[in-house]
RNA sequence: GGUCCCGUCGUCCAGAGGCCCAGGACGCCGGCCUUUCAAGCCGGAAACGCCGGUUCGAAUCCGGUCGGGACUGCCA
């Protein structure tokens, strides 16, 4: 039988670091079996969910390159797969259930609604925060499960082994709300056993809710799925990974400029690895070894310098038209306004430059604004560290002559013109070419020089350096 | 508090009784290269939480202890 997994996120937030891992794993396990992977949405809490969220959602599993199955063989009768549109599959089921004495329904009383008032004051919500839901009295009551208190519920996870709770450890708990809409609980379990999912990979702190899940699937008659339960994703901070710690939703890693295929290389070294030693691995060699039995227990803790490390990695390996083009949109940032043809077509190749140096994309637009902006301002600390020193004005005077001179405009040639400078002066080779490289580039941190210069052409460079010449008085 | 889960370098991962006085990677430190910043290369510091037990032998098995975490909602 082939395998079938899904990632149910819910729509009340962007894509979660923790849930892309997740997303990750269970895409990894099912591409691995050649089976199927479903994206499920799971908005049942109708207040916080939207349509926008559920967009980033997908647009950013998208981008992970995380594709999913749609239609085919999935959900038989009940082909939705957004869980606010089953709202009578899952009442069918909770009042089946009633009927086979698996639940049972519970009227609340005044008592309970008033520490429901109480308990939502004491949080800072309004008082009826747990008790009113559009369209409903309050005195509906809600459909419980009762639990069988006969044996412990116990189950082999695929990346804990045996996990087993006891039967009075798990409350009575809703699966049907006063408003007759299901809870996490219901809905979830009624779903993956529609959706016939045979792996529930999801996060850790789902294990505690397992053994109730474990017992709405037995009362529903269904088949077991096996569970998986993945270690947490934590911040620097040694904390859960949450909105609150820096860039915890996806779509931001792009828009900062990293690559998919690092962010999908370096989410799957967290819980896992492929062999031990090797860090950088394609999404097949992944899908070709990825096990859920090799998962690690541990939480694991996001490490953001690791992941730029590694999206540096990837850009070199980047071909020097695609790093072209992955960068252009930074300059544009970078420069504030939009390129000419003109302009692209000559200074746009801009790889042998900065492709080698960057980690992050936006840096490499930054290294090359020189390229397209006459700036007129010097950076501060550069010009006071590098410009006022003794000799500087010598040493631009001598290399404008020098390179007004020369032949054809290229770095090879720059370099011999400069260096046959240097020894005509007899000085360091860094306290004559810095000053250049401040007067040419605006900043004493640049790309290599000799190319800089030739990259920016003869007029502009001379251009420059004698307008620092001018600035030294 | 209760229940459950977890415990190898600062961090991620390898290690499924002898191959481990513990291996790889990020980061860190030092050096080389060098026109800056990077990249690259070379080298270094850095961990089996603790106590018992099993065994000829334990990072690996068992127990305890300590520590961390998750859950404990008509959220998911």
């Amino acid at each position: 039988m082939s395998v079938r997994l899904r990632i149910a996120p819910s729509p009340t937030g962007t894509l979660h670091v923790g849930t892309a891992r997740a997303a990750l794993f269970n895409w990894l396990y099912s591409r691995h079996h050649d089976g199927t992977f479903i994206v499920r949405i799971d908005d049942t809490d109708t207040e916080r969910s939207t349509a926008a969220f559920e967009n980033d959602i997908l647009d950013s599993l998208r981008w992970l390159g995380l594709d999913w199955d749609e239609g085919v063989g999935v959900g038989g009768p009940h082909g939705s797969y957004r869980q606010s549109d089953r709202y009578d599959r899952y009442r069918e089921v909770a009042e089946g259930l009633i009927e086979t004495g698996a639940a049972y329904r519970d009227p609340r009383t005044t008592v309970e609604l008033d520490s429901l008032r109480q308990r939502a004051q004491k949080e800072g919500k309004h008082p009826g925060h747990y008790i009113r839901r559009p369209g409903v009295t309050a005195d509906d009551g809600v459909i419980r499960m009762s639990i069988p208190q006969d044996a412990p519920i116990a189950f082999v996870d695929e990346v804990r082994g045996s996990v087993s709770f006891q039967p009075q450890d798990v409350d009575d708990f809703v699966i049907l709300r006063s408003d007759g809409t299901p809870t996490y609980h219901l809905a979830s379990t009624v779903d993956d056993v529609d959706y016939a999912i045979t792996h529930v990979a999801r996060g850790e702190d789902l294990l505690p809710s397992t053994p109730k899940h474990i017992l709405l699937t037995r009362a529903l008659g269904a088949d077991m799925p096996k569970y998986a339960h993945l270690p947490l994703l934590f911040g620097t901070d040694g904390k859960k990974l949450s909105k609150r710690f820096g860039a915890a939703s996806l779509a931001k890693y792009r828009d900062e400029g990293y690559l998919a295929e690092a962010v999908f290389n370096y989410l799957a070294l967290l819980g896992w690895s492929l062999d031990g030693e090797t860090e950088i691995f394609t999404r097949d060699e992944a899908v070709a070894s990825f096990d859920l039995a090799d998962v690690s227990k541990n939480p694991a803790v996001f490490d953001p310098e690791k992941l730029a490390w590694m999206n540096g990695e990837y850009i070199r390996a980047l071909s020097n038209e695609t790093f072209n083009t992955l960068v252009r949109p930074h300059i544009v940032t970078a420069v504030g306004r939009d390129l000419t043809a003109d302009e692209w077509a000559r200074f746009g190749d801009v790889s042998a430059l900065v492709q080698e140096r960057t980690k992050l994309l936006p840096e490499a637009g930054e290294q090359v604004v020189f390229l397209f902006e006459d700036f007129d301002a010097y950076d501060k600390s550069s010009w006071s560290k590098v410009m006022a020193k003794e000799g500087v004005g010598e040493i631009l005077d001598n290399a404008a002559a020098r390179l007004g001179s020369v032949g054809d405009w290229t770095a090879d040639a720059i370099e011999s013109a400069l260096r046959a400078m240097i020894e005509a002066m007899g000085i360091g080779v860094g306290k004559a070419l810095q000053p250049i490289r401040v007067a040419v580039t605006g900043s004493s941190v640049s790309p290599p020089l000799f190319e800089s210069l030739s990259a920016l052409g003869r007029e502009r460079s001379l251009q420059r350096i004698g307008r620092a010449r001018k600035m030294l008085g």
